[in-house]
DNA sequence: ATTGGTTCCTGCTGGC
DNA sequence: TGCCAGCAGGAACCAA
């Protein structure tokens, strides 16, 4: 999916659209995605006006006038498509699942193939104990995530830096990824254990992470398979990944040299780890 | 309390 | 060319 950067480039091209514009009409056309949507769905969503667009972790919120806030993850493939109404509007595609319609006419389209993406509604009240959100470790483009939180975050840990930089619960919007790409710039493998991180390879580690994630957002997120903009366009980080998706390639910081460092795959906890064959192993 | 394995769903790719 | 196993950006759930 979508991690931090590409729910943040969603987040900005919602809410040049739908701040300030009321929902006249919502289209749940499949009963449940990850999980059933929530009773009255549609018709507590209609004739609410949006307020603001926010974005914790990779969840989407969309607060409303009445004090509900809609919130959003668009799992592994979802994504928000936005037709504006002076423009043209194609048929519905295959896995549209929700549609809403705005009162300057614009179309919002939330199209998931693997449907693991899901809404949920709550209040304003309520928003910060949500079972998804309570959990969530610091932003890590916020200034409550430095060295120390991270350090005893992974204090103890004896799973992989990997694994755990992948637990929301350490640091929230981190996906596969974007893991892969701050562990290289951070000089750590992906195979150390967690709890030798703290010290001065968390201070290496936090910049990278942060970094990685600006720089993202600054490309538009990445467009490997499924993702794209509200507009339709595609991000382009992708082009910048130093190891992820990048198997038997040099490093791109000693790829000038005779004999460069190159990327190598393997597995872990079931999923791909890109990391370099010159990055060290102990825990 | 952690940790690892499984699962939800569809589509694409690579090997035979 | 066709078929099918394996894999894909997430994370809740369950069992150990």
């Amino acid at each position: 999916m979508p991690e931090l950067p590409e729910v943040e480039t969603t987040c900005r091209g919602l809410a040049a659209r739908l701040e300030g514009r009321r929902l006249d009409a919502v289209d749940a056309r499949v009963p449940a995605l990850r999980f059933p949507l929530p009773d009255g769905f549609a018709r507590r969503l209609t004739g609410r006006r949006v307020i603001h667009l926010g974005r914790r972790a990779k969840y989407l919120l969309v607060h409303l006038d009445d004090g509900q806030v809609l919130i959003g993850h668009l799992g592994m493939s979802g994504r928000m498509r936005v037709f504006a109404a002076n423009g043209a509007v194609p048929p519905l595609a295959r896995h549209d699942h929700v549609v809403f319609r705005t009162d300057d006419g614009a179309e919002i389209r939330f199209n998931d193939v693997r449907r693991f993406g899901f809404f949920d509604l709550t209040t304003e009240d309520a928003l910060a104990q949500h079972p998804m959100l309570e959990p969530l470790g610091p932003e890590p483009l916020g200034n409550a995530f430095d060295a120390e939180t991270l350090a005893a975050a992974l204090a103890g840990k004896k799973t992989p830096i990997k694994a755990a930089l992948l637990d929301q619960r350490v640091v929230a919007g981190l996906g596969n990824i974007y893991v892969c790409e701050a562990l290289y710039w951070a000089d750590i493998s992906p195979r150390r254990s967690a709890s030798s991180v703290p010290g001065k390879r968390a201070e290496r580690l936090v910049p990278a992470i942060r970094r990685v994630l600006s720089e993202a957002i600054a490309a538009g997120g990445s467009s490997l398979r499924d993702f794209a903009h509200t507009d339709g366009g595609l991000g382009y980080f992708q082009a910048s990944f130093a190891v992820y998706g990048r198997e038997g390639e040099a490093c791109p910081r000693c790829a000038e040299a005779r004999h460069p460092c190159r990327v190598r795959r393997i597995v872990q906890s079931g999923r791909s780890t890109f990391l370099l064959c010159s990055a060290p192993t102990i825990g």
